[in-house]
DNA sequence: TTGACATGATACCTTTTGGTATCTCATTTA
DNA sequence: TAAATGAGATACCAAAAGGTATCATGTCAA
């Protein structure tokens, strides 16, 4: 059970977190703009980027005196790979997925 | 954003939790066959496997006095639907899929 | 340089969470 | 029936989490 997976467990816990991935999938966006979309201090959302950062599922650009936020692409890589242990019980996206790839090999 | 959707992410939280559902991955267990697998409480296994209901990844069936724990296959499909949000983010994961059966088929 | 602005950092508070201890209930089985 | 066993329920506690308020820092622009 390594810290990364349990770190990226943590920060999709959040209901604003996995929000605020949401957001950024749209684009990039500094704490301020992030902050916009909550009825929350912009303390709060900068600590829920940093376990977001921690997590592994965003990563942070400097421009200037802004701190720019978006989506790390690799950053789920920790769920798949823990969810891929539980394919034959619950994974009928992947599995359709898998045999739709298969289709195409042929 | 779902109650449901609120409920497994939460449940997926805790390294316990996460262990507790890679047990039963291997087979049905009782509350007490759970808990000899850790150093706590049945209490507190418990209230693991409440939280984990809650969240819809497991079901419990009853014979006697036992209380038998399993999982539920349909149980990541809240997670799925969420995680498809970012398809486009996917692309690692599927690459490195799509090898893996190029691999089993070899 | 000076003021405005975007962010970082810290102290503090409240609620939630993970855990134990303990008691009760239901079901076996001697 | 009595005793042992498996599990549920509740009260309680410490630690972690989510939030605010406040102050410090770095950068832009006039």
């Amino acid at each position: 059970m390594s810290a990364m997976e349990h770190m990226v467990f943590r920060a999709l816990a959040d209901p604003t977190r996995r929000e605020i991935l949401m957001l950024l999938k749209q684009s990039d966006m500094t704490i301020a703009e992030v902050a916009e979309n909550f009825q929350m201090t912009r303390a709060a959302i900068k600590k829920h980027l940093t376990i977001l950062t921690d997590g592994g599922l965003i990563v942070t650009r400097v421009e200037g005196r802004a701190r720019i936020n978006a989506l790390e692409p690799q950053g789920m890589q920790h769920v798949f790979d823990w969810l891929s242990y539980f394919d034959t019980f619950w994974d009928d996206r992947l599995s359709a997925l898998k045999s739709a790839i298969e289709e195409d090999m042929k």
